[in-house]
DNA sequence: CAGCATCCGGGTGGATACTG
DNA sequence: CAGTATCCACCCGGATGCTG
């Protein structure tokens, strides 16, 4: 792991308020990459890839009720973004291997964080949700 | 230039391309947890939120260039999910906080985690860009 | 000050049909 | 097999105007 900085986060904890670790600008680019990565599929391409490369119809057929469209156009956005690579054995019929590169690998440790909040806090949010739209409803 | 990033040390939590950590149910919540967090303004508010309580238009101000109409929403999208209370002191004129919970507080932790990533590699994503472009432009 | 209601333009994404 | 092309429904999100 990169020794970056030995800042505290934030741990929910007695020192209330965390200082801004990022000014707005910094905050325009986080989001825009959020947005990028917070699409519908990205994330499901990401980790099926995380396994090794795979084919078109393989992923197709691993992640399960995407379109061929919308598997075409995050694989080429991800391709674009450096973090996927693509490549074409022209034979017939043709065969196309997608892999993350190693950016696209680095990739997946952020993305697993943000996963493992939130399987650990999935009930919570679920109940929170109930507890809204129960007092909702009166 | 030389892809001179840390080649993540997965040995320390996860193999990089060993057993996958989510099955593909678990993918889609993380899919949909990353949808909503990705969304266009939750971060921004999440990290303006960070801070301390926050008014409404305080928010607005401190966020700048989102319509009431977002704000609004999404702070109700936060409040349902647990992630935000709404105190409401009834004066006149009448005064609103919003502050993060302990669960809102915890999200930052992976978010500043992905907040990270973007800054550390947003130079290479951006030169991925410009030469997949590029070549496109053959 | 802190919203809600309404209208509306653009983008996202599914379904379908066709190609090399 | 691995796409491209087209059509279209939906919804996100901005602008505006109005309330308590």
């Amino acid at each position: 792991m990169e020794p970056r900085h030995t800042e505290v986060t934030v741990s929910a904890s007695s020192s209330a308020h965390a200082a801004p670790r990022y000014d707005s600008v910094d905050c325009r680019r986080v989001s825009q990459l959020l947005a990028r990565v917070g699409d519908k599929w990205t994330v499901l391409i990401v980790q099926a890839l995380g396994g090794g490369p795979k084919r078109f119809n393989e992923l197709k057929r691993l992640i399960g009720g995407i379109s061929q469209r919308m598997l075409t156009l995050t694989l080429k956005n991800l391709e674009r973004d450096g973090l996927v690579t693509r490549t074409v054995t022209p034979s017939i019929p043709p065969r196309v291997d997608y892999e993350l590169t190693d950016l696209g690998h680095s990739l997946r440790e952020p993305v697993d964080a943000l996963g493992d909040w939130a399987l650990a806090h999935m009930a919570r949010i679920d109940a929170a949700r109930e507890r809204f739209d129960q007092t909702l409803a009166d």
